[in-house]
DNA sequence: GTCAAAATGACATGTATAGTGTCAATATGA
DNA sequence: TCATATTGACACTATACATGTCATTTTGAC
């Protein structure tokens, strides 16, 4: 049937959409981040810090599902310029709490404010419902992406 | 509005699912890759002569985005692995057309229609409707991206 | 036909974003 | 208390590109 095909196919290009998609989501990001004193990776970890509050590095790290020996580098780098400090961890002494500092905190709310209003900006021509439908398939298909890269017999 | 915010939410969320999408699906192709001699880069080179015919080098590097020095060493790499072969290039002389041999063309189609077949399967849960909405937002909001990653003040 | 400009392959080097492995110090929990 | 786990620090490796350069054609404008 040729509507099976084109559904298939659909569906694949809409798979292989996610890199282009990502490199420029990503370009979008690192222009923003021009002027300020941040790069990529220093700017995921003041969003961890910001949305979830303090935390140590291995909680970063699993939340960013990247091994922490690199992101212990990339919060080091926060720490260096001044945008994270360090507070006493009554659950762990030799892990302190990463924290944002008030110019850590400033500049991601603001970073982030910036970013929403773009991502507003996107969507004034789309319909909710065609996102949160668009949401929903991506979510399916990466589940089940997923599930399939593993088992291979 | 409460509305607003989920719309820009959910879209927020739909970027950003970009990696894991493309990280579960790069990991699914290199599965799929155990036991032939192709590397997932190889596999570049053969689907686009597969899909667009035997064509140069450069051409190969503008249909897949990447600088053509880096083309030249995964086209090289075929080559060494006797899935493409060179011929005369009536138009150009120093640039070869790189064509599939038999042993490559046999091997690309089989794993391109192993990657249909998967796609097909990921897609039984989903509706073809969901499927062509999903994919027109996406290439929409790409779109969008593209062009604010250029333009800063 | 000539000649400057562009295209091409080859090679060397650089960079960003991680993964892997290891160690010593310390913390935790049975 | 003591085996085991966690953490920070450091070194090394890997992948997927980008960048720059060179010599050799090749092309196109005149």
């Amino acid at each position: 049937m040729y509507s099976v095909n084109m559904k298939a196919e659909h569906l694949h290009q809409l798979i292989w959409m996610s890199r282009p998609l990502m490199q420029a989501a990503e370009a979008c990001v690192e222009a923003g981040l021009i002027g300020t004193n941040l790069t990529v990776r220093m700017r995921a970890v003041l969003e961890m810090l910001n949305k979830y509050g303090a935390q140590t590095v291995p909680e970063i790290a699993a939340r960013l599902e990247i091994k922490r020996q690199y992101v212990q580098i990339m919060c080091n780098e926060t720490l260096a310029s001044g945008f994270t400090e360090q507070r006493a961890n009554p659950r762990h002494k030799r892990s302190p709490i990463l924290a944002l500092t008030d110019h850590g905190r400033t500049l991601i709310e603001e970073i982030i404010s910036r970013e929403m209003k773009l991502v507003e900006e996107i969507g004034g021509n789309l319909s909710k419902e065609d996102i949160a439908t668009a949401l929903e398939v991506v979510l399916a298909v990466t589940d089940s992406l997923k599930k399939r890269a593993g088992d291979r017999e």
